[in-house]
This record gives structure tokens, C-alpha cells and sequence, in this order.
DNA sequence: CCATATTGTGTAATCGTTTTCAGAAAGCAT
DNA sequence: ATGCTTTCTGAAAACGATTACACAATATGG
């Protein structure tokens, strides 16, 4: 199938001896229009190789088969992940991802929608950064669209999302941990202004107690994903007098962080400490040891909200918001030791 | 800055009682407006939050203020860091990424770059699979806008780009390795049909001659960039009943794969082989012994490639190209052992 | 104060489609 | 043939901006 040449409807009208209407009808729906014409019409489009200006459709039809992704950071291989999905889904669709980042900054993710929605998206997948800041509210009253979002979820508005089920990974995280022998669990999570931050909290203090342990607050450190975060929260847990002896990354970055603290005070996995992070990414794969992790898959998530988001596009009048759950998995591999009470 | 609402010009000329071409002056050029005209026109803009349809006025002036970014993979942290430098450059310049993925299929490069053509993206950037696919080929022809290729080139023409240049890089790696005691270099390259698998390769082979070294043939297997290859060649190098004591994986996922296979054989780093990887990647730097890289600044990369597209789309009488050499430098850890001789 | 140059402004064409509306052509029964 | 549907088709009006052109208003110089 070759594509382009500049050619415009009218030539091809000209050429083929109809008006533009019925080479549109043609090309479009394409109800009522006499077989030799249609025929004679497809030729010509097809000997000049013509296709409609989706420029000049849009401007008509209010549409322009086009999906804005807004995340946090492009380098966090969690998103670029997600964004592989949304993209695969977008192309087999003819939709195009209009893909940005906000950079961790909740006025920017603000700024990105209003920009987007400018350009005049047909629908967002939004992972932003701050899900109650109010200039981001604001700007969403603003936005006729639809909105998928993804792990993320607004205050008081029904919405639709893919979230994802952290209790499955982190219960049987914990369960994987108490059953090596560990009592003393440390967490490090990330902000609680987002979603994944509260459920992930929530998930490992339910799994907990439903270990039967109930664990100290020292032991509990949030506030951010960031890897700086994780490394100083990692020290500071484990420089208390009588240290957890297993702990819970709640992030990728946040499980760098804590590999590189561990690191710099000499400290070895699963010898000194035992590890769970959560997102399977390459480092936590393929390093030395192997690290165990809560699991989900993070390419299939951003198909999901792609496909959501295109149901919703397509079908206005369909109301109802859908809350989308994915669960996650325990992957065991080294980094954890029994021990031995 | 309010942004949206649903008005058009013709709204804000009524408004301000001037006409809708006074409006797009005061909006545009801004030639020749009275200030007292100018500041109530502004004033209603400003009061209404009127923002101009992009839609319309890509239609009128046939640039969309968008550029199309095709990567191989997003998945692989190199693409996706990339991208993050091209958002933040045309995030700056009020352009959009039309970010989209080849996975590995010339076919597929050829094929969207046309879809990227049909919606009138007025730039390219370029990072795609197969060089010298023909389908590829006849498909630049017809693509008039610019296009920055990103650590590739076309053979044959003059083409605006941004390129590695390894040989700083790997000058150091081998030179480092040899100073280490080193005689017996393994290399593990990808595909030749882009210009990053010929380049690395004759950057290494060059600086062995330098050093006075001549690689055994089947001391070097080129021929994809991915894992399982850097897996699979990894062990048919260290076979052989004399193998090389260091190894120069020329790519992440190579590297990745010359990880793998070196765990699966229980052998480790550095004390069974020495290993420098390209690319500097968390599994690399975060890893357990941090390995050794051949760095170059991604997000830089990226960054570089925008700003010269942006160049040339603003500048469409610029009719000369520039390739822009990125130096590579090494960055060196803990994978790499002396030799005893 | 008049002729002329300069500056400001509006009308209308244009970009390339889709779609409404009306009318032409064809089909069908009598 | 005639009248009445039904099926096709084209002219023209959007969509929402930019911009060429012409003319009105003001400024400038003598």
C-alpha cells in the first residue's frame, strides 16, 4: 500500500469525473453510492496513490485519531514499558500516541493536559504525578474527553482506570517472608499523593497483619519513589539498634536505592538483609543475586488502558466508568534467606 | 495561564467589534495593529481563554508544530531515555512528540514513517532498525520534511544526524584492558545493517590493531542486538578450548545476555572473565560488581537531535547537513580483573 | 490645506475535508 | 406512459484559522 503524494479529493474527483462528495462517500461511510462509480473512484485513488489530509478530516469531523500519554519519566523503564503497550494498541487501531512527560511536577502534568487538550486529543492516558493538586483538577473540569487512567485514581469522581492489585503480590510477599522465618519487615514507599503509593502501603500493612505481626513505625518509611529517597530511608531503617531483617522496596527506583545503600555500607543480599522489590525490572532480573519481586505486567497494563481508552473514544455515549484491576505475582528468586530463629 | 474553552476567533472578533483578520494579527505577526485595538483584543483573549484550533491553522499553514519519533524499541531503557532528551526539547519549543515503535521490523519503520507522513508531522527523527531495507528507502523518497537520524545513516546521501562516535570509548576499554594485562578480547557485536553495529565494530577492531593486537576471527560475533544473541554467542566465544580472558559486549541487551549466560555457566565476574558492556544502564551501574560501560550521555543524545530538527524545520532555506559526533567515555567499575601472566 | 505616503482594518479566498439538502436518475407498479 | 418511491449524485455550507488585497484612516511634507 503506497502512501502519500499530494494529491487533494479534488483531483481525484476531477480525475474520476464525480464531485469530491461522492469521492468522500467513497472513501467514508460510503452508503448509496453506484458500484461502477465506487470501482472507478477506488482506482483512481489507488493508481494516484491518494490519501485524505487527516488534517483537514479532523477540522470537520473533531476528531484526529489521536491519544495523549502523559507519565511522570520516559527513563523509568516501569512507564517506557507501558507506553510500549499503549503504543502497540494505538497502531493497530490507527490512532497515534502523543507521548509526554511531566517530570515529577504537578504543574506540569497540569500544563501537559491543557496543551494536549489543545491539540485536541480524542482521549488521555494520564500517570501523573499528584492526583489531588488543584490546578490539576481544575484543568481536568476543563477536559470533555475521555480519561483512562492509569494507576491513578481522582477523589470523588468515578473514573476509569487500570489499577493495579498490589495485595495479591504483597500477601504472598509477606507470606514468602514470615514463612523464612522474618518477624522485623521494613517498607519503603514511595508518595502518598498517588495511588500506588496508598495501596501499596495498605496492601503490605493488611498483609502484615494478617501475618499475625504488627509492624514498628520506624520500620515504615514513605514519601517518595525516588532512588535518592529509597538509599537514605534504607539507612535510616537499617541504623536502628535492632534492624528488620527483611525488607519491602515499594518501587524500582526505590529498590535501586536501596541496593546502592546497601552497597555503600558493605551489606550483601540475602546474607545481611533480605529483599522484595516490587516491578520487575532488568537490574532486579538479571543482577547478582537475582532479586525477588512483586510482579506485574507492566506492557499488557498500558495495552489494557489503550484498549479501554479507544472503547470509550468510540462509543460516547457509553457512560459507566470501568475500574480495571491487575494483579501481581510473587517472583522468588534469591534474595531472601531463612532465618534461623 | 487559563487554556480551552470553546471559542473561536470569530467569538473574540465580535466581542472586541473587530474583525476576525484583526484578531489573527493581533494573535500572530502582530503587523500593524493599534495598541488601543491590540489591548482589547488581548483583553477579550484573555478574558475568554481563548486558545487558536491548532487543527485549523495546521490546515491553513501546513505545519503542525509535531514531530515523529520512531524508535525500535521502548522497552530498552537506550530509546526510551532518548526520547525523554527529544520531549524536553520540544516541550520547550511548543512542538508534540508523536513518539511510535518498529519492534525490530524494517517493514514497520517504512510503515510508519508514511503514517507519520500522512498526518503531516513536520519533522522526522529517525532511530529505526534496517538501514538499507528498500522499502524503507523508497519511502524517504517520498518524505519531504526533514529528518535527523538518530546514531544511523543512509548510505548514499547526505543526511542531517546524530552520531556516536565510539572510538574515544573503546580506544579506553581496550586500551584499559591491556593495561590490565588483557591480550585475548572477545567482542559480541549487533546487526551491521546500522550504522551503531558497524561503527562499535570498527572501533574495536581498530583500537586492537592500536594496541597491537589482532582478534581471533571467532573471537567476534556480530549480528543482533539482542539478548538471547549476546547469550548465545557469549557461550560459543568462551567454548572454545582457549577463550578469551575479557569480553566487550557491544550493546545493553548483548550485555544483558553475556549476563545471563555467564550465570547460567556459574561463572562470575571479574574473576572469570572481564567484561566491558556499552551503555550505561541501571542493570549495569547498579549491578553486583558494577560493570564497567562504555558511556555516552542518552538524554543528551536526544536532546541534540531535537534542537537540530527544529533548526532545520525553522529554517527550511537550510539546505546544508551537519552530523554531530557524541563522544563516548569510560566509565570504569569493578568488572574488569587484572591478569597474572 | 492638499497631495501623498504610511498605517490599520475588513472582506473574502483559501487550506482539504465531511455532510446537509435538494434535485436527478432509476426502479416499480399500474 | 404515468406517478411514486428509492437510490445516486452534486452544489454548497460548514470546520476555524491565515493572509492577499483593497480601501479607509491617519501621518507627513510642502
Amino acid at each position: 500500500m503506497s502512501v502519500g503524494s499530494g494529491a487533494t479529493i479534488k483531483e481525484i474527483a476531477i480525475r474520476a469525473a464525480v464531485s469530491i462528495a461522492t469521492v468522500s462517500r467513497v472513501l467514508n461511510h460510503s452508503a448509496n453510492v453506484r458500484p461502477a462509480v465506487r470501482d472507478r473512484v477506488l482506482a483512481i485513488v489507488d493508481e494516484v496513490g491518494y490519501e485524505p489530509d487527516p488534517i483537514a478530516r479532523s477540522l470537520r469531523t473533531q476528531s484526529t485519531r489521536t491519544v495523549g500519554f502523559i507519565v511522570r519519566d520516559l527513563v523509568d523503564t516501569v512507564f517506557s514499558t507501558m507506553a510500549q503497550g499503549v503504543d502497540t494498541v494505538l497502531r493497530q487501531h490507527d490512532y497515534s500516541l502523543l507521548l509526554t512527560t511531566s517530570g515529577h511536577d504537578p504543574e506540569r502534568d497540569a500544563s501537559q493536559i491543557a496543551t494536549l487538550r489543545n491539540r485536541r486529543v480524542d482521549g488521555f492516558i494520564l500517570a501523573i504525578s499528584d492526583e489531588s493538586n488543584p490546578t490539576l483538577i481544575s484543568e481536568l473540569r476543563k477536559t470533555t474527553r475521555p480519561i483512562v487512567w492509569l494507576d491513578r485514581s481522582i477523589e470523588g469522581t468515578a473514573t476509569d482506570a487500570v489499577l493495579t492489585d498490589y495485595l495479591t503480590g504483597m500477601r504472598d510477599a509477606i507470606g514468602y517472608l514470615t514463612s523464612l522465618g522474618h518477624r522485623r519487615i521494613g517498607y519503603i514507599g514511595g508518595s502518598l499523593s498517588i495511588r500506588p503509593g496508598r495501596d501499596r502501603l495498605q496492601a503490605f500493612t493488611r498483609s502484615m497483619s494478617e501475618a499475625g505481626l504488627e509492624p514498628r513505625a520506624s520500620d515504615i518509611q514513605v514519601g517518595s519513589f525516588l532512588q535518592d529517597f529509597g538509599a537514605e530511608r534504607c539507612g535510616q531503617i537499617l541504623d536502628q539498634v535492632d534492624p528488620p531483617t527483611a525488607m519491602i522496596a515499594a518501587g524500582n527506583q526505590i529498590g535501586v536505592g536501596v541496593l546502592t545503600a546497601l552497597r555503600d555500607r558493605g551489606l550483601r543480599i540475602p546474607d545481611d538483609l533480605s529483599l522484595i522489590c516490587l516491578d520487575d525490572v532488568d537490574l532486579f532480573r538479571h543482577g547478582n543475586p537475582p532479586i525477588t519481586v512483586i510482579s506485574r505486567p507492566l506492557e499488557r497494563i498500558g495495552e489494557r488502558a489503550a484498549t479501554r481508552l479507544l472503547e470509550k473514544i468510540e462509543n460516547v455515549d457509553q457512560i459507566e466508568h470501568q475500574q480495571i484491576f491487575i494483579p501481581t505475582i510473587l517472583v522468588i528468586r534469591d534474595s531472601c534467606r531463612a532465618i534461623v530463629a
